[in-house]
This record gives C-alpha cells, sequence and structure tokens, in this order.
DNA sequence: TACACCTCTGAATCTTCCA
DNA sequence: CTGGAAGATTCAGAGGTGT
C-alpha cells in the first residue's frame, strides 16, 4: 500500500466522523440496497387526497441510512468537490431526492448513464442495459476536467472550425477574409463528453485471469476521476468493496481512502494495493482490451505490407512474408506504454532465438532512431511510424517558417 | 384526419373522463414541467431529523396536478394496456415516485433511455444527450411486442448459431453431433431491444418540424407503438402537441386520440393529420457508417498522434489537433487504389480551401516522395507509411549485404 | 443576486455545384 | 441529366455578460 492510500474498517459513517471537514476533493459510492417489504399502499380509490407520506413509507429506513451518510459526505467535501453516486436500478429516484435536499438541486451536475452491452436471454422485456449515476457538487466552483471524444459521423468537422459571425439579419454566416477566403477558428478537441457513456463491463476472460471477480470496470472510476479532480486530489470512496475506485485513482497519481464495513473487502482491498502500479495497470490494461484489441490496432499499422501476424509472442507482431535468405524478418510496433528501449529488448529477446539478421521496430513516440542508437542491439532498425513522421514534419515546418519570417498571415483567434 | 384519429381540445384531465373505462391500450404522454418557485429549505443542520415533507413542499403543486391525470389515465387503460411517460430531466424522480403509487411498483417495466447526439456548448458540464421514458403496465399480462436489433460487431455469430447444452458440472457448452460437429440452433432474429435507444434528434433543419417545442421524432413514437400495442388498438396522449404520437400510430393502423390545452397545437396536429406523414432521415435510411468516408483503416495508421478524424471529406481524413498559427494541418492516407499523385490531388484539393499551409499525405505503397516531387503542390508533404519504411529498410539490408559478399551464411531453407 | 440578452456550437439537414 | 460530394443553413442549450 502506498503512503497516499489507506483501507479503514468500519461503518463509514463512524470513520467520516474522524475525516477532516472540508479535505476531500471526490466521492463516489455505490452503497448496497437495502431490500424491505413491498409494502403495499392501501389507498387507490379516487376520492383520497394524494399524500406523500405513504410513498416514503416503505422507503424510510434506506433513505435514512443515505440521508445521514450524505449529511457526513458534504461535511467533509471541500468547496470545489464533488460526488459521485452510483444508484442501484431500484432506488435511483430516492437517491436523487435526497441528494437534492443535502447538497441542492442548484447542485445537480449530472444524471450520467453507463450504457453498456450484456448477455441477453430473450424475456418479455426490454434488455436492461444501464445504470445511472448522479453528480453533484459542493458549489459552482467545482473542479471540472473536460473530456473530448470523436464528432458524430454526420458532422462537417472541416466546415465548422471556420469562424462565423451573425450577419445584418441575425443569419449565421462563415466569415471571410479580405481576399474571400475562410478563417480558420483555432484548433478544437473533439465534442464535450456527454452523460452517456458507453463503457463495456470487464472483459470476462480478463476477469478470469487476474481472478478479480467482476466489478465496475476501473475505465469508469478512471473516467470520473478524471472529470472531477486533480492529481494529489483526495478521492474517498465510503463503501469501497473490493477497492476498484482506489486503484483507479491510485493510478491517476490521486489519493485515495476506502471505507467498508465488512472485513473480507477491506482485507482484499487492501491487498489490491500492495502493489498498485505493477499488478493492476495490467488489470486495466486488460480492460482497455475489452474495448479493441492492441495487438490489433498494431497489425493495422503494417496495412500494405505482406506480413505474417505473430500470436502469443509478447516480443514479435508479425514477420515479413517474404525472408532474406531464408531467415525471417520480425517486425514488432511501439506499444502506448513502452519506451523505444524496452519495446527493442522485447523484440530483441523473441527474435534473437531465431537467429534474425534484422529485426524492425516501429516506433510511435519521441525518442525515436537516434535517441537510442547506441544502446540498441545492432540488429534492431528502427522506424518511424506515420505519428512520428508526421510531428517530425510539423516541427521542421514551423522551424523553416519561423527563419522565414513568415508568421501570422491570420492571428490566431485566441 | 382518418376516420381513426382524433384530437380534441381541453384539460386532458376532464376529456379522458368522457373516455370508456378500459378502453385505451396505449398511453404515451410528454407532459409540460411546471416551473414553480425555487423555495429553498432552510433546514441544513445536522442536528435536525430530516423530514421528507420538506423535499416535497416544492414538488407538490407538480405532483398533484401528474397524480390526479395519472390515475384517470389508468382507469382508461385496458388490462393489457401500458403506460410510456416521458419525463423531464428535472422531474423524472418525482415522476417515477407518482407512477409506484398510482400503478404499483411492481408494474414498472422499464427505465427507457432515449439517447441522441445534438449540438452542443457545455463548457464546464457533461452533454445532456439523454432524455428518460418510464414504461409501466396495469398489470403482468401485458401487450408485448418484442423487438430485434443486430449483433454488436464483436458477437461471434458463428457461435451463438450453435446448440448449446449444459456439461456434467453445469456449465454451458457447445453441443457436437456423432461426427463431432456443431449442430446448428436454428434462425435467430437479433438482440433483443435494450432499454437504452439510440434515436437521432429532430435536427434544426429537419422537415418534420412543425416549430412546435419539444417535439419528437415519430421513430421514437413508432418503437413505443410497435412494442405496446398491435393493430387498431387505441393509442391515447393526453398532451399530444403537435401530434407526433397520432402521426405514427396512424402510419401503424393504430387509432388514435390526442388532446391538448392549446388551440394552436390542437390545430397543427389537426393539419398534420391530414398527410401523416414520416421524413425520410438520410442518416437512418442509411445509416451512420454511410457518412464515414475516413475508413478505420486509414485511421489506425495515425495512432498515437493526436488528430481528430474527417469525415463526409474525400480529401482530408484527419486534422493534426495541434495547428499552425491558426491554420490546421490536414492529412490523407494513400488508399489502395491510388496512386501518390491520385492521392496528392485529392487532399489539395480539398485542403487548399482552406488554406491550409502545409499538407501530409502518408505514403503506403512504392513511388514515394522522390519519385513525384516535381508534381505535387509545394504544400503537400509525402509521409512514408511502416510498410514502406520497412520495405526499403530491408531493402538497403539486402544491398548492403550482397556488397559486403557476406550473402549465405544459411541456404534458402526453400 | 436576478434576469435578460448575447455568443458560441455542432448534428444533420437542405442547397448548390460539379463531373 | 443524374448522382454524389462539398458547402450553407438552422436552432436550442449552456455559459458568459451586462444591467
Amino acid at each position: 500500500m502506498t503512503a497516499n492510500t489507506e483501507v479503514l474498517l468500519g461503518d463509514c459513517l463512524e470513520v467520516m466522523g474522524q475525516i477532516e471537514t472540508g479535505s476531500v476533493n471526490l466521492v463516489y459510492l455505490d452503497p448496497p440496497f437495502f431490500t424491505q417489504k413491498s409494502h403495499k399502499l392501501v389507498t387507490r380509490d379516487r376520492q383520497r387526497e394524494f399524500s406523500f407520506d405513504d410513498v416514503w413509507a416503505s422507503h424510510t429506513e434506506y433513505a435514512h441510512f443515505i440521508f445521514e451518510r450524505l449529511q457526513e459526505i458534504k461535511r467533509v467535501l471541500h468547496p470545489t468537490g464533488a460526488i459521485f453516486f452510483h444508484c442501484d436500478r431500484n432506488a435511483s429516484h430516492i437517491v436523487r431526492i435526497l441528494l437534492d435536499e443535502v447538497f441542492g438541486a442548484e447542485n445537480f451536475r449530472s444524471e450520467i448513464i453507463w450504457h453498456y452491452r450484456r448477455w441477453s436471454n430473450a424475456q418479455k422485456n426490454l434488455l436492461p442495459a444501464h445504470q445511472t449515476i448522479y453528480f453533484y457538487t459542493l458549489s459552482d466552483g467545482y473542479t471540472f476536467n473536460p473530456q473530448f471524444g470523436e464528432y458524430s459521423a454526420s458532422t462537417n468537422v472541416d466546415q465548422i472550425w471556420q469562424r462565423r459571425r451573425r450577419d445584418e439579419n441575425g443569419k449565421s454566416v462563415y466569415e471571410l477574409d479580405e481576399n474571400g477566403e475562410a478563417i480558420p477558428n483555432g484548433v478544437k478537441k473533439g465534442v464535450p463528453l456527454s452523460d452517456v457513456w458507453d463503457i463495456p463491463y470487464l472483459n470476462p476472460k480478463a476477469a478470469e485471469r487476474t481472478g478479480y471477480p467482476t466489478q465496475k470496470p476501473v475505465l469508469l472510476l478512471e473516467q470520473i476521476i478524471k472529470i472531477a479532480s486533480n492529481e494529489n486530489d483526495l478521492v474517498l470512496d465510503p463503501f469501497c468493496g473490493s477497492g476498484t475506485t482506489l486503484v483507479a485513482a491510485t493510478l491517476l497519481g490521486r489519493r485515495a481512502l476506502g471505507i467498508d464495513i465488512s472485513e473480507d473487502a477491506v482485507a482484499i482491498a487492501r491487498r489490491r494495493l500492495v502493489a498498485p502500479t505493477k499488478t493492476e495497470s495490467n488489470l486495466l490494461l486488460l480492460g482497455r482490451d475489452a474495448y479493441k484489441s492492441a495487438d490489433e490496432e498494431a497489425l493495422a499499422l503494417l496495412q500494405g505490407l505482406a506480413f505474417v501476424p505473430v500470436q502469443r509472442n509478447r516480443g514479435i507482431d508479425a514477420f515479413v512474408t517474404s525472408d532474406i535468405n531464408g531467415y525471417l524478418v520480425p517486425i514488432r510496433v511501439q506499444r502506448p506504454e513502452e519506451s523505444i528501449p524496452e519495446a527493442a529488448l522485447h523484440l530483441y529477446r523473441s527474435a534473437s532465438t531465431k537467429n534474425a539478421p534484422l529485426m524492425i521496430l516501429v516506433a510511435l513516440r519521441e525518442g525515436g532512431y537516434f535517441a537510442f542508437a547506441n544502446e540498441l542491439p545492432p540488429e534492431v532498425v528502427v522506424v518511424d511510424g506515420p505519428a512520428l513522421s508526421i510531428n517530425k514534419v510539423i516541427a521542421e515546418f514551423l522551424r523553416r517558417r519561423e527563419a522565414d519570417g513568415m508568421l501570422q498571415a491570420h492571428p490566431p483567434s485566441a
């Protein structure tokens, strides 16, 4: 366990009492739902006035339980802090009312829909495929790091990046410069993240391999933590269970505090956190693999080349189809989390047993061939991938422009 | 207007009073939200016991309004009938409680999430991209016509076509015939419809628009009507607005009754029903993929680069996320059937209207930069893709080996 | 603090233009 | 003339601004 992560045993109401007021930046919670007797309401005649008391009778116990804890959460939250409440499907309306009461309806930010696809069995119903997460803050001045996604396929991205103005009739038109040409409108990162999140469940195979039972996907927690906290912020999960929130927080450089009333859960969470970065980043990567296979991505880079893909080999992604006098030419693509020397080492280890006289490594990030030329085995030749080549071309272009003093045909729109 | 469709003017509570008990098969409603004074709750100290009365104070008026009408709806519903309640975002929790009260929590069927993409501008927030529809029935014996969608791309369709059984450990395995071959399992209809519906929002430019606020797409109503009613059934919309529900019902051969308190709305709805039509949305007709011109393969080559994909443009596959003094840097990947000059021309045509000072073309096949350097527009810079780089490295390696006379350490294995 | 007004935006259509 | 690609247009929601 790192010094910045703690798991405490106990009822979160009591344990939170020891937390300093205003010291927590982000709270995520996914409390258990108390199933109680269905408590049928009797009055159904149309004469009688509607009374809210009836509705509440059956939910009181749960509501009180949550209400008390929400108040304590409110106390420990920093003024810029936020709470994400992952609802049981049967209680989302109750939860929202309690959140409105404790944090104020004006501090409601989003109803997040976590959408996933599930294995289906035909039944007389719509297949449940979502869960709800409520996002409230303590005030207007909350921490929020915008995230961006891809534009819709039907959007003319190339044209909405032009500057626009209102004409005399109030109509929106594209602005033109003195030469009658379109004026670019700076750079955009993409569409702001919406409140519907399409995140798959953890790949069942991944769960099997790591031995963890199915749980909230790390990606879901990652997303929440990225949005509503900064590095070194304190993340609290009052019902931490096996500690997924803590793992995600730790991996993103946040401090984390978990509480659970079950000794088993605390033990599991603590064990998971002993070496979070190494083992858990594997889990995290496996979770990502459920999204799209990293190996497939790597091979996509080789399109146009005649190659034979290699499965189940950490060092080699493919061989070139033709040989060099009987020797195969192995290829490896740099992975997102790897440096060039690391990738080269993997490649070299796998390929040297096959006496390959030439090994090719496709580099995707800075620190290409020249930076490491001396450290790499002589058989390994590093080739720039398109990402790297393009960045170099742009850098070179800028350098030359600056030298020519040809800058600023249009000033940035700022 | 067909004989089977009627639009009545008035408060739905009164008008519904004239409807025969148990005669309506399906009710859809999307009532207006009553914005009331924000009515701040005062007690926030932790000493005080939580009382539900506080929460309700500000919602009472709206709740009563809805409650009365829900009871009337319950009365006119057929025993096999269903109600779909389209919620205002700010009142969904209130609505669900009222529905639980009137129809019983045991008759809750689904919380349907209507998910859509829309113009945006939320800079400090998650972009709202969904609305909620609650689906309740009068009893367990409700009308339900299952709908099916396409299997997701990641589903192994081969596998689901095989018959399965439980082995001795209760594990699900594929059944094999005496020859050890898979047994087909008959025809599958597809994936049962889930409770998250991805239906395009009514676009500002859509001809379907009547100018009436909160107008819903016909397709959304069609889906509901198909699921929960049969031909000649009676569909009721007590807040029919511009009459989308009636249009959808009529098009599907249902009888329809609409009520609205606004004369304008009734007039619009009646006019619309003279020739009930559904506009053909290109997006729905063609599917989202039809807009994609930068194919996955091309974009896969750019991994590791910060870029924004560009669809709907034959010349440009992506823009680099950073800019050159306000100007965008377009990228194009050579297509399998294209020569470099052809690809460069496409790129140049599209990008020159945007005054791009630098355009990047990723080459995948022989005949790279030098072969055409003189023919290409000066703005276009050609960058070798991995396939090309690798082939060049191998060729260079062979050349050098040959020069060194070091060939044939091992003879070719063939 | 409250509210009216202004600005920015992007999904998806409609319109125009070109081969 | 036709089909498709490129360009123009619309409009409501959310934040920001100013009174």
